[in-house]
DNA sequence: TCGAGCACGTCTATTACCTCA
DNA sequence: ACTGAGGTAATAGACGTGCTC
């Protein structure tokens, strides 16, 4: 089932979007320092979840905590809560801007996106992590082509260095390898020259 | 000045749930 | 209808930092 609005979004959690509520303004200097909240996505209805607009506002780890209480006292399953498009658009914009948010920032987010601070720093977390994971992948696949390069380069100078012995050892005489660096490339290379 | 205790934020690993092929 | 894989929201615990006493 996907979700197309925050309010049936919150339909996932069993909660009710009848009641709908007013927001507080935002700080008045909030717009110039997070411009990517001036999108104005869910200005006109924003409905407060019937258990958003019953519980009293709290602090971020007591929000959270009254609501995994209420769950726990009502016998509640964990349920998975899908962002919508929007309300993932919106975070990404504001991701791209600061990937970590100040305690302003996760407020006003939240109240503009219709969910709890904690489920925007969770976001927040797991898109921190995502970024990593694909950082990650992206350093591994580099060091894995170098790998490769090395290695191919390790085979050639082996049998470059088999033909010189080989070659040593059948005109002992007459020439000798040295071991020289490469003005241009800077990298190691072997001649071979006749000693008489 | 130093250390203990606390609050808070972040990271990491993991779980739980949802969607889709 | 069922199922396994992949994506991701949510949780728990560890750790670092700043502040206060």
């Amino acid at each position: 089932m996907i979700m197309d609005t925050a309010c049936e979004a919150n339909l996932v959690l069993g909660l009710s979007c009848a009641s709908t509520v007013e927001f507080e303004p935002l700080p008045p200097n909030w717009s110039a320092a997070e411009p990517s909240l001036t999108l104005g996505l869910f200005e006109s209805a924003n409905p407060k979840t019937e258990t958003e607009a019953r519980k009293p506002e709290l602090g971020d780890k007591e929000s959270c905590r009254a609501i995994s209480d209420e769950v726990e006292e009502e016998g509640i399953a964990r349920k998975k809560l899908r962002l919508t498009k929007e309300q993932s658009s919106l975070l990404e914009d504001s991701f791209r801007e600061h990937s970590t948010l100040n305690p302003r920032l996760k407020q006003a987010l939240a109240r503009k996106l219709n969910l709890r601070p904690r489920q925007v720093e969770v976001w927040f977390q797991n898109r921190r992590a995502r970024t990593k994971l694909k950082q990650t992948e992206v350093e591994c696949e580099l060091l894995r082509r170098c790998c490769e390069t090395l290695s191919t380069e390790n085979r050639k100078l082996q049998r470059e260095l088999q033909e010189l012995k080989s070659l040593k050892f059948m005109q002992p005489l007459y020439t000798a390898t040295a071991l020289t660096v490469c003005p241009s490339c800077k990298r190691m290379i072997t001649s071979t020259r006749l000693l008489k």
